[in-house]
DNA sequence: GTAGTTATTGAGATTCAGTATCAATTGAGA
DNA sequence: TCTCAATTGATACTGAATCTCAATAACTAC
């Protein structure tokens, strides 16, 4: 038994207790994302909501990321990629394949930050991981 | 006493190394590189340059970070920023006040790929960790 | 040193992601 | 239902990065 999925009602109340408005075009877009399985641009995004100007389909994302509801991260070449966000605080290995992104939590990743604490001059504020892999759907599926 | 910092030299013999041509234009690059003391944008970079081609600062830089002369890392927003590179294999902090970027080995970050390689299912084949602090200069400019 | 080959260059066109504008629309509370 | 600020979309725009291609210059061989 795994976490239960992140359903689309609670990106839905994400906005609400942001105090922002549920549209029909917001709907779409929560609705898309909730069908995905695996990382996805904005463009592809976009595209795929044929009712949704694309303007508003970059806005919702990012009111989406800023509500924590979806993650934007980027593949090793610097392409930004968005993806559904089900764990509190975590990182990400993304195929750079197929675009499947796991979502991790690891406690060494916070210790490695305690242990800058000491060697960094200033104030940390902030820090990005990302792992690339090869998922083992896709090396399989590249014979071996 | 610090580690000895990265010559030009050494970044032209780079390019050397991999086969191209030591132009003015590469050796204006690399000197202007080893003047910055932060991390800097490639548009700068390029402006800075008056006697080298948009095209080319942008070409150079490709090769430079190919040749691992030079690090492409990012800030929080996605801008894409260059540093010296002067440690084998490291990470970087980067002040996103004044651009600062020092670059640091710690092997608590290997030990969490290895503990990764347990948990996900797939193969490694790259990882990004980037750690954005205020700087102490920062923070004292800043009046406390 | 000269000549020949070919990588490199620069100006400008082009692509592409993302943002700004702003008049028209619409969600949500009163 | 009424009201009005929030939202939308068509389109223009920005800025980073790449592409094109004729002109140039770096290396090599002689
Ligand atoms: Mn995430
Ligand atoms: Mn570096
Ligand atoms: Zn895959
Ligand atoms: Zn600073």
């Amino acid at each position: 038994m795994t976490t239960a999925p992140a359903s689309q009602f609670d990106a839905i109340a994400a906005l609400e207790d942001a105090g922002l408005r549920i549209t029909g075009q917001r709907r779409q877009v929560v609705a898309a994302i909730d069908r995905k399985d695996a990382g996805f641009t904005a463009e592809a995004l976009a595209s795929e909501l044929d009712g949704v100007g694309r303007a508003t389909v970059y806005r919702t994302l990012k009111l989406l990321v800023e509500a924590d509801v979806i993650c934007k991260l980027a593949l090793p070449d610097g392409t930004p990629m968005y993806s559904p966000s089900r764990v509190e605080h975590h990182h990400h290995s993304v195929c750079t394949s197929c675009g499947a992104v796991e979502e991790f939590r690891d406690s060494t990743v916070e210790r490695v930050l305690r242990s800058l604490n000491r060697e960094i001059e200033g104030e940390i504020i902030g820090h990005r991981m990302e792992v690339f892999i090869r998922c083992r759907a896709c090396l399989i599926s590249t014979d071996e």
